[in-house]
DNA sequence: GAAAACTAGGGTAATTCGGGGT
DNA sequence: AGTGTCCGAATTACCCTAGTTT
């Protein structure tokens, strides 16, 4: 179809990082409004989130935070 | 300032936007009949989309589309 | 020419959004 | 301060069949 490998992020639905954390898809969005977590907006407004961040938080790895002192 | 003589701009197919997105291909075709992105149409009736435009859309670039169906 | 995979189109259920209140 | 729940509205996902692409 195409040759082009298209670098793909795979990201995480508002629900399927709420099954992770085992809380309410409702706790993710605050997360990502509060800036805890980033997030990537469909073009409907939809909230969709890197997996590879999720992991990491998951993992106890601490996140890029501005200023840490 | 930079010429572009031949623009080989690479396109990419609905489901390869969907996988991007993390969306259903059928999503990707709502947002081009609502105008949210540009799409090319084969001659057969099949859209394409402007890998430049779905990056851009994916970092949070917003997009001038005039009018396009 | 033929087969397999993908896409278009319409309709309905599930998910998500945003705000407000516990 | 942080979370779970309720409400209404919008967006998205899955069902099917026919046509297009490779």
């Amino acid at each position: 179809m195409n040759a082009h490998p298209v670098e793909t992020e795979t990201l995480l639905t508002p629900s399927e990082v709420a099954t992770l954390f085992r809380v309410d898809p409702k706790t993710v969005t605050r997360w990502a409004k509060a800036g805890k977590l980033s997030s990537i907006r469909t073009l409907g407004g939809h909230r969709r989130y890197r997996e590879s961040e999720v992991r990491d938080l998951l993992n106890g790895v601490p996140q890029q935070r501005p200023s840490d002192g």
